[in-house]
DNA sequence: CATCATCTTGTAAACGGTTACATCGAGTCC
DNA sequence: GGACTCGATGTAACCGTTTACAAGATGATG
């Protein structure tokens, strides 16, 4: 491979003049820069990026570490990261499934003088030392913490007031009896959720029943199994809020096995608005929680806050608006109406926008 | 921060010492080492990854290029892959989104030196020369490649087989009458898709009707659009064979909404196993081809080559083998049985076994 | 013509590691 | 006790860039 240092001998110049051509320095002869870059395609060259970073102490590089990458949501979420960040003409050093929190702090710390920051997606409570830890190395970003670390930026989402927003719709609907499929216990994302849901009943005067908070882990299949405990309830939930799509999903799989109709018997509810909620049947009601977005932004604010050094000791907190999006697995059901939050800061008009787009034209027109 | 200087100074003993203790060099008296040791924690060190690589003429890192990440299928496969790379030590650099050649390759060189090697996706025909370019940068491994690039090995999955088995399925069920919703033309899955439906059909001695063959682009919403052209057909298919999941669902959604009866009235089958399959109604029934086992593997296949240094000449191609997996939207409808591929070379015993695991409970059970 | 500003280019010192080679003690052997 | 071996450590060159500074060339100016 071609280093530098042939390219200037080709072209009969120092490597510095080499090397300014090709961070396009305006103090080069044009002339000279002719030349160079001549040689350099000769020589098929291209400058080797470990030694740029090591001279320049930037690696135009950005780390994602994240929990796991099952599902739609964290392949939207990283697509948002990609773009935000290939925008700026960095690259992304990704790293996910970290089982612990020593492993966490391990890999960070092994990528010193490969990233300049760090995207960290921790939905696990109680690692807020661990972020604190990481954050001594690099400008961090947290994206949907529960932990709220003081001394890096973070980006979430609205998951109580989402929550609150389509547990109240339920209850609009004349639903009294909720039942609500949770998270896994130690999630942060679940945990806020399971608080939106409480805080619409309270405030409607409705109690949760006993047995009416049922476990579970995000997963399809902890949605299918909960249907089991769901049909054994007495008195039985004629509305379930489950607390992410997939559970949604795989909940009422369960039911249409075994022969109970969605919504007429029981009506059911999500969170996240994964693609896929609006292909099964009945369509999900659920609530939007963009994860492009959620990524995207998450970069842009680490480039932010990288650009301002100053006024760094005021670490940003954005909470990206949650949507009601009402399709007829609760019954309300034309498919079309939308919900924007109106306890929402911000103007929701962008996501309104987005799910207009997306709606699929209607059949046979 | 912390160089492996200060650590030197800091513990008595040159920057070789640090360096060796580091790498667990043997050669180090265990009393030194525990002094480094001691210093390098208290001075909160670790090494520089830019340093090492530029010092060592490697990144531990595979980067991985993408044509853009929709979907749980490249989420599957990313999931693989830094799975297999972290086994090995290793780092993922992502990047994804690459709309032409000429920004992949230069996205390419741009990570000389950053980077041991590269997985790359390129399900679009024709970039062959691109490949054979950016194969002189690094080792490369095709993933899913309808380039056969003759200098590199790669690794896909057995499309046309699995779209032959899927079609003989149906034809056994009966059907004589079966249309496919195709794939984006111009990709390489696609046409294999389409080559093993045709294979199909014309071992049976069934034709093709004019108009059988309907464009869709992989996406839910060309699946759900297909819907209308599909049922606009006379004589109306018995069968139709989406190209894959997505399109099937989104096929599937519009004809409940038309109130077509799914299989009754179409039997609808898919393409890629994708986690949602089994959660849609009815079951989709589909070929098993196991996204994050094809990550994994090119990712082997990578590590095997370079440690092979020499043989590098004959590049290998694997093909991972597809699976019918049977469920009941196409009538067969036990939602149980399942049909591993009998022409395919290998046992297909894994797959089966992966299968059964995560077969659902049954309800009430 | 000497002086000076302006452009262009080169020299060489970082950047933070790795590692071949040299060195130095302490045993071991005869 | 001198030669030799061997294990532990240090010295310094090198990896491929960037960039502060020096320096040479050129043309304008007084």
């Amino acid at each position: 491979m071609a280093t530098i240092k042939d390219v200037a001998r080709a072209a009969g110049v120092s490597v510095a003049t080499v090397s300014r051509v090709f961070q396009g320095s305006p103090l080069v002869a044009s002339a000279t820069a002719r030349q160079v870059q001549r040689a350099a395609v000769c020589l098929d060259y291209s400058p080797n990026g470990a030694a740029q970073s090591l001279s320049t102490r930037n690696a135009r590089t950005l780390g994602v570490l994240l929990p796991d990458l099952h599902g739609e949501f964290f392949s939207e979420a990283i697509r948002g990261i990609d773009h935000a960040v290939r925008a700026e003409r960095f690259q992304v050093l990704l790293s996910s499934s970290h089982a612990d929190a020593r492993e966490m702090i391990s890999v960070a710390r092994s990528l010193r003088g490969r990233i300049d920051g760090l995207i960290v997606m921790a939905p696990d409570a109680g690692s807020a030392r661990v972020i604190e830890d990481i954050a001594r190395y690099f400008p961090v970003v947290l994206l949907n913490p529960g932990v709220r670390a003081k001394s890096c930026c973070a980006v979430s989402i609205a998951n109580s007031d989402g929550a609150h927003q389509v547990v109240r719709h339920l209850i609009e609907l004349g639903h009294e009896r909720i039942a609500i499929v949770r998270g896994p216990s130690g999630n942060v994302d679940a945990k806020e959720r399971l608080r939106g849901f409480r805080k619409a009943l309270r405030k409607a005067g409705l109690g949760v029943p006993r047995g009416f908070e049922i476990s579970g882990d995000f997963t399809q299949r902890s949605g299918y199994e909960s249907a089991q405990t769901l049909l054994g309830l007495r008195p039985r939930p004629t509305a379930v809020f489950a607390s992410n799509d997939y559970m949604a999903i795989g909940l009422m799989s369960a039911l249409s096995e075994a022969g109970v109709r969605v919504p007429e018997e029981l009506a059911v509810a999500g969170f996240d608005d994964i693609p896929l909620a609006q292909y099964v049947r009945p369509p999900l009601t659920t609530v939007r929680a963009n994860a492009y977005e959620l990524g995207e932004r998450a970069v842009r604010m680490w480039f932010d806050s990288a650009r301002a050094r100053i006024a760094r000791k005021v670490p940003r907190h954005e909470v990206l608006p949650a949507a009601l999006v009402v399709r007829s697995s609760c019954g309300s059901g034309n498919g079309a109406a939308l919900r924007p939050s109106l306890e929402e800061a911000g103007p929701p008009a962008r996501a309104v926008n987005q799910i207009e787009r997306e709606r699929r034209r209607p059949l046979g027109g």
